[in-house]
DNA sequence: TGATTATATAAGTGGAAACGAATATATTTC
DNA sequence: GAAATATATTCGTTTCCACTTATATAATCA
């Protein structure tokens, strides 16, 4: 018997389902590009390098999670992060695994 | 040819194994616990309600990726996190899972 | 309307990760 | 030194993911 502060299971269940969606290095590549500005899939295809058909599945899958949202424009499909939980811990990755890239909080200095 | 901020490959890949080595329930159970105190194996196991050899293979996963370390006192083996790294993530976690939870920077002004 | 472009979905396959069962190793106690 | 306790490791099985190939749908254009 602890008195230890249990995170409860189904706290513990959806975030470890989110780092789940994220831990893939598609996905993230897809995610850090997202982070600029929203995107239409063979932009994605054209940055990422990625195949067409696995790209629409992880779009899809990420869809399907509420972390990206799309709007189509024309026979464009515009894709977006649609929470942004997502977008922070993105920024909070880029911070840890490449710091030099992240302008961060502007420091109101520089220019 | 786009001018994005593409963020390297290899970046990516430690990014990604990163989460992916939290993205279990368990594991995510477990660096949750160990955020509070170093604990050892037994403590872990009535902690988490797992089996002993389930929960010794994720440790020693962990252990290897540089997440945990471990300190043999006795029969017993203390655990703790070792990547401060790790333990901003899983807090920047539970601000966002379970924000109710995280006592957060104090804000000086309650006792 | 037929061709082309953009994207999605389905089906099949290969490989990795997780788990349980059994066993091994180290430490303490008697 | 034998039993008990604490932890680690090995092995086999299953379950889950990602990827490719092929096909479907929708929009545009000729």
């Amino acid at each position: 018997m602890s008195d230890l502060p249990i995170i409860p299971e189904d706290k513990i269940k959806s975030a470890s389902q989110g780092l789940r969606a994220i831990a893939h290095e598609l996905r993230l590549s897809v995610l850090c590009l997202l982070l600029e500005r929203p995107m239409c899939v063979h932009e994605l295809i054209e940055a990422t390098g990625a195949a067409q058909s696995n790209l629409s599945q992880h779009l899809s899958k990420m869809r399907m999670l509420g972390i990206l949202e799309s709007e189509k424009r024309g026979q464009e499909v515009m894709y977006s992060i649609a929470n942004p939980d997502f977008a922070e811990l993105v920024n909070a990755l880029k911070q840890i695994y490449c710091p030099e890239m992240v302008c961060a909080a502007p420091t109101a200095k520089e220019g």
